[in-house]
DNA sequence: ATTTCTGCAAAATCTTTGCATTTAC
DNA sequence: GTAAATGCAAAGATTTTGCAGAAAT
């Protein structure tokens, strides 16, 4: 369910790297391994992650393909400055998701697996505006995080439960 | 627009600070002159607030009715758990609001003046609850943040376009 | 008298920064 | 060759913890 396969994919001319490269060039930036290596590892698959887990999936210190933690943090940065990512705060931490090629959505917070669900809702953005209309607020955008319990966990604790029952 | 001014008041039956005692008492805490005097502080203003606000308010160092770093930090998870207030991230930090007492709303961020402004919303309510439905997902709560510009700080950039715009 | 609480100092966690070296252009 | 980026180490910022002494019951 945090996988792209329940939302729409947004059609974008360029790959994420691309894009990436593009929004360097014009900033007069350098187009450097480590960039490239970050931008395909990002995107190689779509789970929001934080900046910890983005350099476990990389190569370790001193095998080829690292990238330090400050590189990490700095990229990121640039990620979300061209675009391409989203950032939000969970639990005290960074984490981030794909933007770029993914439509406008928001989340469910399992607080039993941790897991984040993503759902899209054209009526909470009508909703939304209608609201900031009324307070006369201009919206840039906006943060929704519902959290309770997942499907998976919601079923895995009634199974728990009926087991306790049967113990009795 | 950040005092209850625009929210109506939940009645409610004891003051935080008896509300707080009692959660103490009846968990064999102990009535002590920090918890009071923070307990005190904290509801004697409606604004949200940090850690690091919440210590300016009291005395500082030496005086009498400072409360350590410490202790206010761990005083600020027990009036969440007490139900008294409600904690929420903004810009990476904890961030506090009352809740005993108060009705459920949602927030204007104004990334101008950084203030927050608070609304309620029960059309928003069901739409969350109705998603939710959809998918399945048991909810318990939400943290809904719209980021933008507030009208103050909106008629304060045109003031300062206007002024430009005079001067050549 | 007992047990919890506080304050201090230190640690933990996450993130950012200064600077010398390396790399892209 | 020159300017920008990287990696290292260190610092920053916020929050948490271990523990001895203080305070509440």
């Amino acid at each position: 369910m945090a996988t792209p396969a329940n939302l729409e994919h947004v059609p974008v001319s360029l790959s994420p790297r691309d894009r990436f490269v593009e929004f360097l060039q014009s900033r007069g930036m350098r187009v450097t391994q480590q960039r490239l290596a970050l931008v395909d590892q990002v995107f190689s698959r779509h789970e929001h992650f934080d900046a910890d887990q983005l350099m476990e999936q990389l190569p370790e210190s001193g095998k080829p393909g690292h990238v330090s933690r400050p590189t990490v943090y700095r990229t990121l940065s640039e990620f979300v400055d061209a675009g391409l990512l989203r950032k939000f705060m969970l639990n005290g931490r960074s984490v981030y998701e794909h933007d770029y090629g993914y439509p406008q959505h928001d989340h469910f917070h399992c607080t039993e697996c941790n897991k984040l669900f993503e759902f899209q809702s054209p009526e909470l953005i009508a909703l939304r505006d209608q609201v900031a209309r009324d307070h006369r607020f201009r919206v840039a955008g906006h943060r929704l995080i519902i959290n309770g319990v997942c499907e998976a966990c919601a079923k895995a604790r009634r199974r728990a439960s009926n087991h306790r029952m049967n113990m009795i």
